[in-house]
This record gives C-alpha cells, structure tokens and sequence, in this order.
DNA sequence: CAGTGAATTTAGATTCACCTAAAAATAAAA
DNA sequence: TTTTATTTTTAGGTGAATCTAAATTCACTG
C-alpha cells in the first residue's frame, strides 16, 4: 500500500523490487505428490512431462492428472500447454526440492536413528515428507548432523534448495579392469534392494570390473574381499559408483 | 483356527468365532481426528460426548459432526444414539490410545531430541501423529527408551494401550504448607505454557504453598530457590502436583 | 403439561480428487 | 497425405468431508 506513495513524490521515491512472494503458499497433500513426480520425471530427460507417465507414477488415470495440472497451472506451480506437457515452474521446483528435502531426511533418520534397512524407508517417508513444518526439518537436518546424502545416495537438498552433486557413473557403463566405490542406487525398489544385501552390496563397498560378456552385457565383479559375483546387465543398470 | 477344531469336529459343525477383527481397519486422517476429540471429550466426565463439544474442538460445524458420527457408528468405532451422544466403541477407544501413543511419543521426540520447547510440539505432532507405520512407532519408543511419560506430564500408552496413571492433584485443590513437584499440565496452549517458562515453572519444579488468599482463589507459593511467586486460581487448575 | 429455546439432525449444495466414456488433438504408418 | 493409432482432454458423475438453512427432537420452565 504505502510502497506506491514514492512513485508520485518524485524526489523520494520508493522503489517496489519485484521478489518471489514472501506468501510460501501451501499445498494439499495430493498436489505435493503431483509435484514431486513431475519433479522426478523431469529430473531425467529435460523434456516436458507427459500426462500419461505421471498418471502411471501416481498410479492414477490420465484424465485426474489433467484436472490437477489444470489447478497447478492456474497456481503457477507448473507450465502447462494442453496437448504439449508439463514443466515445473521456478516456484515449482523450490516446492519439489523442499519435498524431496523432507523425504530423504526422514530416510536417513530411519536407517540412522531408528535402524530401519534401506529397503524399508520409502514408504514410510512418502508420508512424513508431508509434514509441513519447516522449523522440524531444519532442526531434523541439525539432528542428523547435516548429511549431505540419503541412504541411497541420493542428494539431500539444503534449505535453499541446493544439492551436493557427485561425479558418478552406473557400473554398466564401466569398461574391465574399472573399479570404484558405490555411491548411489538408481532403483529404490525393496526387492532390487534386499537383493544387493543378499549380494552384500551396499554403500561404500568397492569393486572392481573383472570381466564382461558381450552375449547378454552380464558382470564378473570382485567385491572387497575378492568375492567374485556375477552381476546381470539389468542390475548393473541401477548401480552408481563413484567416476 | 486349527485349536478350534477339536471343538466341534464331532459333529462337523463349523463354528464360526466372533472375535475381535484381526484386519486392523486404517481411518481417515480425518476420522482419526474425530476419535482423538471423542477420547479426549470423554476422558474428563465419563458420560456420552455431545455433538456441539465435539464440533467445537475440531473447529467443524455440528452438522458435520453428525455425518461423521453416523460413519464412525457404521464403522464400530462409536456407540451413536441420534440426539443422545457417542462414546467410543472398545475398538475404537484401542485406535484413539494409539493416535495419542503417536502423538505424544512424537512430541517426546521433539523435545528430547530436537530440542523444541515444550510449547512449541504441540501442532506438528498433531501432523505425525497420523502416520501410520506401527513398526516406526514402536522403534521410535525403543529410541527414546520407552518413555512413561511425554514433556506436559501426560502418560503414553504402549502398544498394547496401556498408561502409567501417577497420583496427583491440582495445585488449587491444595491447602497452604502442601507441598509437592509438578509432575503435569492440564492445558498444553503455548500462551499457558510459555507463562510458566517466564515464571520458571516446569515439569521436576518443587512448589511449596505460603499462603491462599480467600478472595480470589490466588495462591502464594515457593519456587526451590526460594523464589515467590503469586499464582492465579486460574492458572493453579492447569498444574498437577505429586500427590 | 404445553411452550419455548437450545441442541441436533436432515436436506440440499459445494469443493476436492478421483473415475469412465466419448471427443479432440497429435503422432505414426501406409 | 490420408488413414490409423495413441495421447490427451472434455463431459459428466461419484464419494468424502464440509457447509448453510430448515426441520426435528430434547430439555427446561412457567
């Protein structure tokens, strides 16, 4: 109100400055998960995301998934052209990091504080990132001592939204005599998981590439204790060791 | 199953058991809101919970009270006679001990571990307590090592619904020379809280009574350092003491 | 015990997130 | 470039939780 005084007092003018809206708008339980999606499915591939995999991600039907993107476009959460896909808008992506914040940091208190294994945490966690207190997260962060990664390796976003990013390439792409140390897993899923403990895989571990065979692009791996393992292509796809 | 058997094998009757369900039924966000407003309307006066008292504790309209009522009725969680009151069914007093369980184990967790104040728990662990992973609860207890009791003095039930019931009374039910320590609150409202952090009053603190002033119910009481303090009839209803 | 006032319930709408089925737009194939 | 297939959107409707306004029941008081 009072800022517009100063544009008609030419000598003492006041200058409103455009800002992002101190207004943190809040969102319903349903569209952070909208959010998060669009978020994840625009995180690889820097396309627009189409109707139909966040319908298949939300495991929803196309036709609510255009309602919805209807709603977030209207408050600016998303870009949205009908028939073209959707993006995140910059507000967008604040409110998905700050979700994805919330999410991992949860995560890591479970395996951390309360002795969860990595394959146990998701679910839990994909109802505790909507906890909306920002007062909790932070003082959650400080608890866990500020961890920079989850127990799966994956980026925890500070307050402001950064992530530490490390240089690292999936074991698939690695050549015979690579080696390197795992520091993140592509699929979160409780099987391939309770897989890679039953391999006694798990973060941290080193390996190195013995061998490769071309016929189905399978893995001979040597773990730390010179353990031989034969890995399948497809599990050698979800694996992230340091580059 | 198979213990019931030998029962009525003789005859070939199959007997089919009432017994309580085993498929633990998961409520709404919202119903469990109403649960945990019916336990608590019912807890102080062992009478039936009227619609308005409980409309007005959720910030609802009577209306839509008796909508929920007849659901939670349908539900077996309540004894719902239209125009007389509910009171919880036994299942559904067994799914409001376990919300104030989560409850009150989370605000236990803020204040322990994430160093809240205790007036500030009260709001967000009216948002964690909704999640629903039981294996989280109980290690959640586990990793505070199983507290009786949560910051404002009030039991937590164990899993199988159980409190510590302490002894106390009120501070204005006493006479002048009792003595006793604070052990409880009977309003958790951080204005009320926050006037007995300025007045260094907390949940350990040993209070004497000096004096009572007939007039307005107002008592003069001793801190352990000796301090004096004039206390309210007002303010002295809201702190339990050791009886 | 009838009559009034308060409490409660019903009736009818609204909003949110979802659905199915049909129409429209886009993309791929002939 | 038509035709066909796929994707996406619209249209219309459902259930959950809410609301307002009107009707009903209860409880008290004269």
């Amino acid at each position: 109100m009072s800022a517009f005084l100063g544009l008609y007092i030419h000598s003492f003018r006041i200058h409103t400055i455009a800002h992002s809206p101190i207004t943190t708008m809040s969102h319903s339980y349903t569209e952070e998960n909208y959010i998060k999606a669009i978020y994840k499915l625009s995180a690889n591939g820097t396309q627009e995301v189409n109707t139909n995999a966040i319908a298949e991600v939300l495991e929803t039907k196309a036709a609510s998934v255009t309602d919805m993107l209807r709603k977030l476009s209207a408050k600016d959460i998303v870009n949205y052209v009908k028939y073209k896909g959707v993006s995140l808008t910059e507000q967008g992506e604040r409110v998905a990091l700050q979700i994805i914040r919330k999410h991992r940091l949860w995560e890591t208190f479970l395996v951390e504080k309360l002795k969860f294994n990595w394959d146990e945490v998701h679910e839990v966690a994909d109802e505790m990132e909507h906890i909306s207190s920002t007062l909790l997260t932070n003082r959650l962060d400080e608890f866990l001592g500020f961890p920079k990664f989850d127990p799966h390796g994956d980026p925890i976003p500070s307050e402001t939204g950064e992530m530490k990013q490390i240089k690292q390439r999936l074991l698939s792409d690695m050549e015979v005599n690579d080696a390197g140390v795992v520091v993140g897993v592509n699929d979160s899923q409780p099987l391939f998981l309770q897989y890679l403990d039953k391999m006694g895989i798990a973060l941290g571990s080193k390996i190195k590439i013995i061998d490769k065979i071309p016929y189905d692009n399978s893995l001979e791996i040597n773990l730390e204790d010179n353990k031989k393992l034969l890995i399948s292509s497809e599990v050698s796809k979800n694996i992230f060791l340091s580059a």
